[in-house]
RNA sequence: UGGGGAGUAGCCAAGUGGUAAGGCAGCAGGUUUUGAUCCUGCGUACCGAGGGUUCGAAUCCUUCCUCCCCAACCA
């Protein structure tokens, strides 16, 4: 062992790893470990999920384990097909593999037979109370609950009654089947809570099979036990289903139903991120009132609308890594997500030069015979991704936002009087200015300097603004999209009386570009392809690109030290 | 007058009685044919507050304060 070696950083385990940790030392499930994701599919999957499924999916990785994926299906009226669809396909674009997938509708069946031996067990039964009655009978914080008056019920008439219900003897609502646990409990959640309801609603999967639904605090614990799971990994508000979760699964006495030791349930902050809302719900309204074309729109923070606006599964990943895991509450910076995409991209897309707002150059001392070739490389880092050629001609779009009038302290980019570089090709000076009949710079008359073809002039002047550029002949029109943040208040949430949430949109998150020029060899472009266009940022290409006609999606801009000096004058 | 959680720099987050890691953001410089990248340096964090134990406390005890979650036949 050489000494030099540099020593490993003995990384240390958040708080969710120091328990699986705990439980393979004590070898809890003989080194086993299997956690699950397990979305309900009422909505498309967000970045706070990508949060979870990094958890659990990297979780298990890291100990040898598995993961499955588990839809938590038990309430039709929100749930869709489209949704599974789409679940599905985030979970693998993020780049996991779940062992097997399950559904908690294929498991109706046992937990019919499991809640039969719970009121056989005299734990739990059929409650005839009303909806309003049975909150009324359940108390408040402040106000013990009273026992329902079927609370008592004979087990044989509970079993009766909970098999008439499943039959469908009674209407909708009429009847529940209850835990009886703890009408006294300081715990809502353990004053004997619901196990069924009846709902004839058809069920994307079973259809009309069943007209009695299970809850989700019933449900979710014995999928868990049903698949093995070993470590059930959640957000922190449900640390109080903890104990009912424990208790639907500990009444299984005898060991006919699960297998020991039973999962544990651990709870962790779910993701919050500036500048955006983070529910289904809130995502929903954003949907169908139409402030975004759709979940894909590349403004949302569903995965759909990340991969849409250019973000890799890498990157998503390692903001998921970044954030960290604990259990207070968190509101993770946006920044920090540009940052991850940036870092990612920065290394591995191609360089191209596109003009958002074209200026027409003319380079006045120049023939059209004098027009050439200039290669450049694709990466300035990495010679690997190779080199591509573009025409120089006399007459060129520079970027709008690269020239102005009257030249601010420290500009180092074009203004009359001043030279500057063309990436790659040379150096020019502005020489006039062309003005429109309002006033408006409609093209900047400039002079080359023959000798620094290439970009850099014989003499040793230095030159410090370097300006990208298209050929005005050869360039490619294109739309580009840019995108700002959907709200205008880092936390859309915290509004103030009688505000709407909605009000907090901000009117300036979509702005389209149809006059930007792009490099030729843009044209030819595939939807998903990610390219850096040079000083501006990193782009996708849309799903609504043709042929010929490319739309583009900025991703993230680079970053931007001269508007921060812009803003210090 | 209930139950359950959490409080470490602007945002995350290590730390588990021995004298406050790291990342993002920010600031300052260097390199640069992207004002990008890259490199270097920079934060007296009164560790929510007060008391206590201890030679020594972010870590232990205690009182208090603040914030979050829970009273769907949602998940």
């Amino acid at each position: 062992m050489s000494a030099d070696l540099p020593l490993p950083e003995p990384k240390s385990l958040h708080f969710i790893e120091e328990i699986v940790e705990a439980d393979r030392v004590e070898g809890k499930h003989g080194g086993r470990v299997l956690t699950r994701f397990p979305p309900e599919p009422n909505g498309y999957l967000h970045i706070g999920h990508a949060k979870s499924i990094c958890l659990n999916f990297g979780l298990a990785k890291a100990y040898g384990g598995a993961t499955n994926l588990r839809f938590d299906d038990t309430n039709p009226a929100k749930e869709d097909v489209e949704y599974v669809d789409s679940i599905r396909e985030d979970v693998r674009w993020l780049g996991f593999q779940w062992q097997s997938e399950h559904y908690a509708s294929d498991y109706f069946p046992i937990f019919f037979d499991y809640a039969e031996y719970l009121i056989q067990q005299g734990k739990a039964y059929v409650c005839d109370l009303t909806e309003a009655e049975i909150r009324e009978y359940r108390g408040n914080f402040h106000v013990p609950g009273r026992p329902s008056p079927t609370r008592e019920r004979a087990h044989e008439e509970n079993l009766d009654l909970f098999r008439r219900m499943k039959a469908g003897e009674f209407p909708d609502g009429a009847r529940v089947l209850r835990a009886k646990i703890d009408m006294l409990s300081g715990n809502m959640n353990l004053r004997d809570p619901l196990m069924y309801r009846i709902r004839r609603d058809h069920h994307h999967r079973t259809g009309d099979a069943w007209c009695i639904y299970p809850m989700y605090d019933y449900a979710h614990g014995v999928s868990d036990a049903l698949e093995t799971i070993t470590h059930s990994i959640c957000t922190l508000e449900f640390e109080d289903h903890r104990p009912l979760y424990d208790w639907f699964l500990e009444q299984d006495v005898e060991g006919r139903f699960f297998q020991r030791p039973l999962p544990r349930q651990i709870e962790f902050a779910r993701l919050n991120l500036t500048y955006t809302v983070l529910s289904k719900r809130r995502l929903l309204q954003l949907v169908q009132d139409g402030a975004v074309r759709g979940w894909d729109d590349p403004r949302m923070p569903t995965l759909c609308g990340l991969r849409r606006r250019g973000y890799t599964p890498e990157s998503v990943r390692a903001f998921a890594e970044r954030v960290g895991v604990a259990k207070r509450d968190m509101v993770a910076d946006v920044g920090l997500l540009a940052f991850c995409i940036r870092e990612d991209l920065e290394k591995r897309v191609p360089r191209r030069m596109a003009v958002l707002r074209p200026l027409k150059v003319v380079i006045t001392n120049m023939t059209d015979a004098e027009a050439f070739e200039v290669e450049l490389s694709n990466h300035p880092e990495d010679t690997t991704l190779g080199t591509r050629k573009l025409p120089f001609t006399r007459e060129l779009f520079i970027e709008g936002d690269d020239f102005r009038e009257e030249a601010p302290k420290k500009w180092f980019r074009l203004a009359p009087g001043a030279e500057v570089r063309l990436r790659g090709a040379c150096l020019v000076t502005c020489r006039e200015v062309v003005k429109d009949a309002a006033g408006n710079v409609v093209a900047l008359r400039c002079e080359w300097d023959p000798a620094s073809k290439g970009g850099n002039a014989p003499d040793g002047r230095k030159v410090k603004g370097t300006l990208h550029w298209v050929s005005a002949a050869h360039a490619l029109k294109a739309e580009v999209r840019l995108y700002e943040p959907l709200f205008t208040r880092e936390d859309p949430m915290a509004v103030a009386e009688g505000e709407d949430w909605k009000a907090l949109l901000n009117p300036e998150s979509l702005q389209i570009l149809t006059e930007a020029r792009v490099e030729p060899s843009l044209g030819a472009a595939l939807p998903g392809e990610r390219f850096q266009f040079e000083r501006l940022g990193y782009f996708a290409v849309d799903p609504d690109s043709r042929p010929g006609a490319p739309v583009f999606n900025r991703t993230v801009g680079l970053k931007d030290s001269w508007s921060k000096i812009e803003a210090k004058q």
